[in-house]
RNA sequence: GCCCGCGUAGCUCAGGGGAUAGAGCAACUGCCUCCUAAGCAGUAGGUCGCAGGUUCGAUUCCUGCCGCGGGCGCCA
């Protein structure tokens, strides 16, 4: 389907022809505009296996190949390069083509596979912070781009609500209200509906909890205990934990809503408790674990490391579940349940040793197969202007609902200092507000490559001069403005017809080139590859723009064709931007 | 100590073994009786941390060194 398949096979034909591998025929756009299109450097490669000069090989292809209708243009460069230069005719078929593909080009996945993307990760009863701002975008990026690729993708939150601190907390609010019926040891239930905390209660009691268990050892044990005793099953413990489960996701949803991140799965540690205690018996009878000072454990070490990697431990010597147990059984979990053949983990990069004993254990055990693909695709950190992890004034961490607010209200200032949106009713202006808020937030993160860390800087990332989401909602509006005035006029688009001028042709150049970008995110799980060539698309309408005043073409096939150049364009944005994440306003 | 990542223009960052290393911002010069100038055209700015190696070719792969950040069993 792709144009670069087509002149590939091409080449790979003339190859093959002279007795060379067909692979050395693979055809690239141009580094180097100026000289060609595109360009096919395989007779550098092939040359020392095949002891010829690589010029002359470039020579016997292009000789080959030049007969070629569709090809305008043919010259080798340089120690053996090959540049490549289309007809106009040519191009214009290829790009009508593409404009009538629903897909604009993008190829899907030969064999759709069950893939679980695990992002988010926050803690019930912790308020979010800055530190789930990137595994929250790129994760749900990352589930967009493999589910249009055809994959059957379940994007999981993943929460943590099953640990120590779950304990700390049931212990904290027992002696601050010992009088509810949660505490009584001899009761059953039924349990009150109502929860008696609110999810400001726990985050005011979380800091609180956790900093006594470090310093008082006694509250240490009582919340060890009441942790043994919630994961064993304690009624009154159980029906509290619900409470502080549902009142902090009903405070994550929010702030995710108002990220636009959605999950299909709200599962947490908690969700595979009971496969737990099974799980090790049969690790145990299966001689797979050792016990270390009372823990139980999976060594995980090879001869081969370079470096020591310790053990997973599965149980504490107290006998509780550690949060390495619950991510073994959830492998296990979604491979029994989901079918899952690829479990993606869009989690900080500093998890990376924790995810590489999980992995080992996975497979050692047998419990994952040597078909299931497990990826630790680990995000970056977000920074200050220190270059430092973003923190507030007072040195705590940023809530991420308030680095939402203050992008907002940033955006809503832009809005007022470039007089957009004047005039707009007021709840439309606070909705375009949010979106260029977003696309400030989300196109900041993720043009820089997954694994970096960025620094935050609201000031550029809400700017809508540059390379910002901004600047991208901008680009949009204007072409929906464009398609709408034309409507208005009657006009509509029609067949794309050759181009006969640089901006024009580089336009399409450019919107043939989607398909190897998307495959190549989708490769390396890397959404900056996308956002860095929608900025280039924006950016080359913006010049086609100015060369083309398309309503006033007097040339009716020609407006027509780029009437569907223009429509090819907003549906390439609309597409691309989705993938990201990103919402287009309709005018502003 | 061991392991992982990073080091590219004044700043923030891209860069799939290929030719003359890019973008945005900041600086400077032009362009609005014309579909949204939040735009476009142009100028200037670089020993790609340092030293080796592999290769026809290295910012990219490998090794060492320097600098910065991070991780290293009973937290998540």
């Amino acid at each position: 389907m792709s144009l670069l398949n087509d002149l590939s096979g091409l080449f790979g034909d003339a190859f093959a022809s002279i007795g060379l591998d067909r692979a050395f025929g693979e055809v690239s756009f141009s580094q180097r505009p100026d000289l060609g299109q595109f360009q096919c450097n395989g007779a550098l490669p092939a040359a020392k296996p095949a002891g010829r000069n690589p010029r002359q090989i470039a020579q016997e292809v292009l000789d080959l190949v030049s007969g070629d209708e569709r090809i305008a243009e043919l010259s080798l460069a340089g120690p053996g390069f090959i540049n490549i230069t289309l007809t106009d005719e040519f191009l214009a078929i290829e790009l009508d083509a593409l404009a009538h593909d629903p897909r604009l080009g993008v190829g899907k996945v030969a064999e759709p596979l069950s893939v679980v993307v695990d992002y988010g990760g926050p803690n019930v009863a912790k308020e979010m912070h800055v530190g789930h701002l990137r595994p929250a975008i790129i994760g749900e990026s990352i589930k967009r781009i493999l589910r249009f690729e055809g994959h059957h993708v379940t994007g999981d939150v993943h929460l943590g609500d099953w640990g120590t601190p779950m304990g700390q907390l049931i212990v904290e609010l027992s002696e601050r209200t010992p009088e509810l019926p949660y505490f009584d040891p001899s009761a059953t239930g039924p349990y009150p509906a109502e929860s008696p905390v609110s999810v400001a209660d726990l985050q005011l009691m979380y800091p609180i909890a956790s900093r006594r268990a470090k310093d008082d050892a006694s509250f240490a044990e009582a919340a060890r205990q009441a942790t043994v005793e919630l994961q064993d099953g304690r009624p009154g413990y159980r029906a509290l934990w619900q409470h502080f489960r549902r009142v902090s996701i009903d405070a994550m949803r929010d702030v995710y809503e108002d990220l636009g991140v959605h999950f299909d799965l709200w599962n947490g540690e908690s969700t595979v408790h009971d496969r737990i205690q099974p799980m090790i018996d049969r690790l145990v009878g299966a001689g797979l674990t050792r016990l270390s000072d009372g823990a139980i454990v999976v060594d995980v070490a090879d001869e081969a490391d370079s470096k020591e990697i310790p053990p997973l431990l599965l149980a504490k010597t107290d006998g509780a579940y550690l949060y390495g147990t619950s991510d073994l059984a959830t492998i296990e979990e979604r491979i029994e349940d989901l079918g899952a053949r690829i479990m993606v983990y869009v989690v900080d990069v500093r998890q990376s040793l924790h995810f590489e004993q999980v992995f080992r254990a996975s497979r050692l055990t047998g419990i994952a197969g040597p078909r299931v693909v497990l990826e630790h695709d680990g995000n970056g950190t977000v920074n200050g202007p220190d270059g430092k992890p973003f923190k507030t004034r007072d040195g705590d961490l940023l809530r991420l609902a308030d680095l939402v607010a203050m992008v907002i209200a940033r955006a809503q200032e832009r809005l007022d200092e470039n007089q957009l949106a004047t005039g707009y009713p007021e709840d439309e202006r606070d909705r375009i507000a949010h979106l260029v808020g977003m696309s400030a937030l989300k196109f900041g993160d993720l043009h820089n490559h997954r694994t970096s860390n960025y620094m935050f800087d609201i000031d550029r990332f809400t700017s809508f001069e540059g390379k910002t989401g901004p600047y991208l909602l901008y680009g949009a509006v204007r072409i929906k403005s464009i398609l709408r005035e034309a409507a208005e006029r009657g006009l509509h688009g029609g067949p794309i017809v050759a181009a006969d001028r640089d901006p024009e042709r580089n336009l399409m150049l450019r919107l043939a080139r989607l398909p190897e970008i998307f495959e190549r995110a989708a490769e390396h799980r890397a959404p900056n590859h996308l956002a860095e060539y929608i900025y280039e698309l924006v950016a080359d309408f913006n010049r086609f723009y100015e060369v083309c005043h398309i309503l006033s073409e007097p040339d009716v096939a020609r407006q027509g064709s780029w009437l569907t150049l223009v429509q090819t364009t907003l549906r390439q944005l609309e597409l691309v931007l989705d993938l990201l994440g990103i919402e287009i306003p309709e005018r502003m």
